[in-house]
DNA sequence: CTGAACTTTCAAAATATTTTGAAAGATTTA
DNA sequence: TAAATCTTTCAAAATATTTTGAAAGTTCAG
């Protein structure tokens, strides 16, 4: 396999990939292209590369952007637009799961309170316990997520590694 | 609010949720309804309560029981089948991570070892290495999550939140 | 200004996923 | 063994998501 082949291979697989992590099959390819890419790239080369529309890579770009995987960078001289892709592959995770926290846990722990405000504590005292019990659970749960995502953020690849290998070990 | 409208809403909330994480929208409902049943459902109860097909429920019911999220119960004296819920949130969460990790992870190493079988390596040395180092990242990070998940597997609640303590307050 | 170069939008088309429901397959009872 | 009861399958229909491409919008050099 030659090294181009092998980027290519690795724009497709990072495209599967995505789609098992609310990241569509265009945005994760075009990632992966700017990932192996080693100069900034256009509109154009990403459309014709990846043999996509226009307005698909618009659309994706800047949903790379949103999520803060990608950003413009301005040739000087140039009239269009170049993309390039965060490269550090320890802060796109930081990226994906900070996205990721801000769209599900914290709309689940919102919800998760608005139920528990329920007036009929007095009936079927034994099935409210339970079930409260069961939100409480819920909750302890994505706090734990919650507080991880949020030092992930602040602390850095070190500080993963590190902790991951205590964990592990131990 | 009242408990039988708070555990009708904390479907939905499961279902919408689900969406997010690799489980359809029925799968997740069919999941939470048994989370917030005492007693074990048939199919016929369950179309019933969610108001979709018998496709449908036996197709997903089949998920969850292949997820390891719910089991058969055979009633004495009842033809029909009934089934039940993971209850504990935490195991629920522990089956969702490996059933995942299964798809996902173990895939994924697969296919960045095989790319890293690039014959050219005297060409484009820079680059090339450069593409090995971004394989060799991700599959550091693919690894971690790997172990940690191992760990969750045959560790239990107590010694994840203990952990988790640990990692945040730091 | 004006027009060329580029970016953005969005309705319609293409594609992918989920759901239905009727028919076929099992299993148990009489 | 036949009928009744329940489960499973799967092609077709319904839904949902993604992609296209042409038109509208924006920016900027001349």
């Amino acid at each position: 396999m030659k090294l181009e082949e092998a980027k290519r291979n690795f724009v497709e697989a990072w495209g599967t990939l995505g789609t098992n992590w609310g990241i569509n099959r265009t945005m994760a390819q075009i990632h992966a292209l700017l990932l192996v890419s080693e100069e900034p790239l256009s509109t154009d080369e990403i459309m014709e590369i990846l043999d996509i529309s226009r307005g698909n890579t618009n659309m994706n770009m800047r949903a790379l952007i949103d999520w803060g995987l990608a950003e413009r960078k301005i040739k000087l001289g140039e009239r269009m637009e170049f993309f390039i892709g965060e490269k550090d592959i320890w802060k796109v995770a930081v990226k994906i799961i900070s996205e990721r926290r801000k769209r599900e846990i914290d709309p689940l722990r919102t919800t998760l309170r608005d139920l528990k405000l329920i007036d009929d504590k007095t009936e079927k005292k034994e099935e409210y316990q339970k079930f409260i019990k069961l939100l409480d659970d819920i909750d302890k749960l994505a706090e734990s997520t919650d507080k991880v995502a949020d030092k992930m953020v602040s602390a850095d690849k070190n500080w993963f590694f590190n902790s991951m290998m205590k964990l592990i070990v131990k």
